[in-house]
DNA sequence: TATGAATGAGCCTTCATTCAT
DNA sequence: AATGAATGAAGGCTCATTCAT
């Protein structure tokens, strides 16, 4: 048996890997509407019917997506975190973990947080990864400050700011050049615990 | 005799006008590849040959939308501002007035912020309108702030905490009743002038 | 009353003849069904309306069009034929007409010839103006030929050698050049009557 | 079992064929414009996307048509040419094939000789079919004459007299009955060689 | 397991034609 | 006489999805 680097027969879960790849990549790029079903076969190498055989419809696979690139971000933030952490640390390393995240994984990033918020019938869903993530922002935020009611809100504006500059990072690179995305998380988190410096 | 309300023959500028409307409504529901044109000239109650004469292609027609809204988001935040003001205040009113506008015109912020980020060909155009209300924001942050370095990446970080919690307060009207979006911007201008409250 | 160029309001008379002419120049350019009444009216510079008002659908437009340019032909090719001219002169100065009128009328020449030949609803019309033409021609040669059997073959031939020609004077002015029609029309009289030189 | 003559899946290459079968019969009836995708399609007992996926655009199946076709003619013709002819029997034999092939192919004939003359975007193709045909006419003509200058004018007015005939023997039928295209052939090399019997 | 062949349905776009002023 | 406003109808093209092998 030759080791051809173009295998035919492949165990179905490494197939699924590659498709989903394929998918997130062809997705991040065209959104969900202009993406096609020919162009994600042909980029995981495969036909269309098999992509029909293992991950459903299109809408499906849309949700395959979202769900693996969700665990994905999920786990990349929780994994720096620890219970005897002081909170000031975790939310630094939160949003360093997330800013790490988007510049490793632009892909993911775009399907979840371009491609179609705020689209039926996917709306929920994204909605829902977010939270998730807004939710820890929440916790960490509430050990912080006693002010509980606009911890929430807090936490919802923080979730934003995180999300732009790490577009931001994305969109501008040069401008970014040379500045660690840990510095930025740095600044953003001197700038939730202490304010804008005053002239 | 009063304007009968299903009117025939009507000038160019009040048709277009019509058309408008409806294909922002039709779009921020669906985003720019579910809406369909049959459905946008339904709404605006004229025939799909009208919208092609008066506003071109579904392309354009969007085009023509994102720069509608884009402007009147513009107009309303420009209006509140006064070169007098300190720019601590205008910091406040421009938060105030940005949330207002995202509450009072849902669908144009939907067409805006959700249906077409990173799509092309609409990338270009919509991070052009995001970048000049960004610009805004910078130009007041350096009034406030002497530090030069973080202008730029502040600007972008508290755009997307406005932009977050517009978002959240369309999302949860009830959990943000009774809640003024002044209020909401109040608190957020204290959180970035002076940092979370601590315990 | 002054005597503005762009008149407004012209005798029906005038106005035909302008629509006629927009009218065989985008049929020449497009053929019948890429030429639209838009462009037609445009040209003429005027409204759609007045072009149906004049002259009816696009249809009965296109057959006017026929009309014209048929007769124009027919007329330029019986203006310099005399009953009591030889019939080898009267071949030759057929010719030499046909040639002057397709170099000095190419737009009508083409709707005649190339934008709807064979096409329905247009072919009948057609083939009864190129009729009336070789009618010409069988004439002109039964009077140089005993072979009856032939003239009718022979004048289609000889019409479709001319036609011929003069597409390839249009087509390739500068291999033309210098050439004049009339001498194209007697070296093909030649050929007609005596064959090709041997060598 | 026999070939079921409703065959449902078939190989590319057959079906194909079977779309430019059907394809050259509906533009050889209604001309590029008039005909419809979805006729074609219905012809060839297809269905539409078949047809785009095999021969892609309306404009690339036409011109798919116009290659098959011409090259059929340009065979036909070469077929019953043999280099040690003498130059006259290549010439009466060339006419012949080309009348024959008319006669036989006239679908064919009327899509490259009528239906799209002139017309972008298929002109220069076709003029390109066209000026082939006529070039091996200049071949054998150079070799029946010493008049070097008039031998393309002379291959033009020859070609347009065959094909002016092909119409002829198409359009009326019943005159022509009984008279085989080879007759006529033998006939207009006579006149092109001799001239018109005098009286 | 894997795929070439096949299609129903729908969307964007345009055009000839007419109405109301 | 003249036109801006308006539309029914149709055509090109693409796509998600499935069948037969």
């Amino acid at each position: 048996m030759s080791v051809d680097p173009t295998v035919k027969r492949l165990p179905r879960a490494v197939r699924e890997q590659q498709m989903l790849d394929a998918a997130v990549r062809i997705f991040s790029r065209l959104g969900y509407h202009a993406a096609s079903m020919d162009e994600i076969a042909e980029t995981a190498g495969i036909s269309k019917p098999m992509v029909y055989a293992y991950l459903g419809t299109k809408e499906e696979l849309f949700i395959a997506c979202l769900h693996r690139e969700g665990a994905r971000l999920t786990e990349a933030v929780f994994a720096v975190l620890s219970e005897d952490m002081p909170p000031e640390q975790q939310l630094r390393r939160a949003i360093e973990a997330f800013l790490q995240f988007v510049v490793n994984h632009r892909d993911g990033w775009s399907v979840l947080h371009r491609q179609a918020r705020g689209q039926e019938p996917f709306a929920g869903e994204i909605a829902g990864i977010r939270r998730t993530w807004i939710g820890n922002l929440t916790t960490v935020l509430g050990r912080i400050t006693p002010d509980v009611a606009d911890v929430t809100p807090g936490a919802y504006a923080l979730a934003g700011a995180v999300e732009s500059l790490a577009d931001w990072i994305v969109e501008f690179p040069d401008r970014h050049a040379g500045r660690d995305p840990d510095v930025t998380a740095a600044r953003l988190t001197d700038l939730i615990l202490n304010g804008l410096p005053r002239q």
